[in-house]
DNA sequence: GCGGACGTAGAGGGGTTTAG
DNA sequence: CTAAACCCCTCTACGTCCGC
């Protein structure tokens, strides 16, 4: 990893589910040498969200453990398929993500103003990576600290928490989608019971089964959104996106789309 | 069996609200 | 001010029912 250039480090990236990552990477020019001496500061800049954050920085100190305990080349290999078999989803039966979490990772406020602008390309590459098996006993994911906080002292979420429990079962949930952006009803039903199962006083006034699978819904809409370069995407826009008064778009609008996708891929 | 009416689910667009 | 959630509306697709 010491000797990887930008682009191996943004291949691991995508490998480790962290794509999403690669176009910040790329911007700060980010070797494999750079990535190994990343500091908590330095992440926190780089990285908005605070899970991949966290997924990113336990990714690099098992590194560095390992290739303490190691010391010898070619020892990558081994370590990836490690880290494969251990980063893997509680609804996949492999241990749960780590729970690191330190109190001063919270304190985000000088997160780098790029970062945030970042989120207006929310193009969650994380869909096109290797797909999970979706079961029916979907397990949750590990909310970071505040909402676990949050959670076990069963108080109910205000806005933000709210945001981030469906910003976090968003991004669980792409990982089972095959590269597909449409999660099926069962699915949304799925994780909405597991999360109202766990914490029932999520469910407010009875109809918080409803509320949260619509605000998972619309999560998912609002990531759609920006997409232009997504087949199925673009269907459905071509398909759905017009109203009354708007003039539907035409065959050969629907074609020029279908060229424009294909000529990015 | 066929075709129209109807209901429902699931898309999208866009306005409004909320919170940082 | 802006990003993102919330909410409402419209449209399409599909299944079901019913009359012919």
């Amino acid at each position: 990893m010491e000797t990887w250039s930008v682009d191996q480090v943004c291949s691991w990236l995508v490998e480790k589910n962290l794509g999403e990552l690669v176009h910040r990477f790329q911007e700060e020019e980010v070797s494999g040498a750079a990535l190994l001496a990343l500091n908590d500061r330095m992440v926190q800049q780089l990285v908005k969200k605070i899970g991949h954050q966290a997924v990113l920085m336990d990714l690099i100190k098992k590194y560095k453990q390992k290739s303490q305990e190691l010391k010898s080349p070619g020892e990558t290999a081994l370590i990836t398929q490690a880290e494969d078999e251990e980063s893997s989803s509680p609804a996949s039966g492999g241990k749960q993500m780590p729970s690191f979490y330190p109190a001063d990772n919270l304190d985000n406020g000088l997160i780098d103003h790029r970062v945030l602008k970042q989120r207006r390309n929310v193009r969650h590459i994380l869909a096109r990576n290797k797909a999970l098996q979706w079961t029916k006993s979907y397990v949750l994911p590990e909310f970071p600290y505040d909402v676990k906080c949050m959670l076990a002292e069963q108080k109910c979420p205000d806005h933000s928490m709210r945001i981030r429990i469906i910003e976090f079962l968003q991004a669980d949930m792409t990982k089972y989608l095959e590269g597909s952006l449409y999660p099926t009803t069962q699915q949304y039903n799925d994780v909405v019971n597991a999360l109202l199962q766990a914490h029932p006083f999520l469910d407010e006034d009875g109809c918080g089964f409803f509320l949260w699978k619509r605000a998972l819904k619309d999560r998912f809409k609002y990531v759609r959104r920006p997409i232009e370069d997504d087949e199925q995407v673009m269907r459905n826009k071509c398909k759905f996106g017009h109203r009354r008064g708007q003039t539907r778009k035409s065959l050969a609008d629907i074609r020029f789309n279908e060229i424009k996708i294909v000529q990015i891929k």
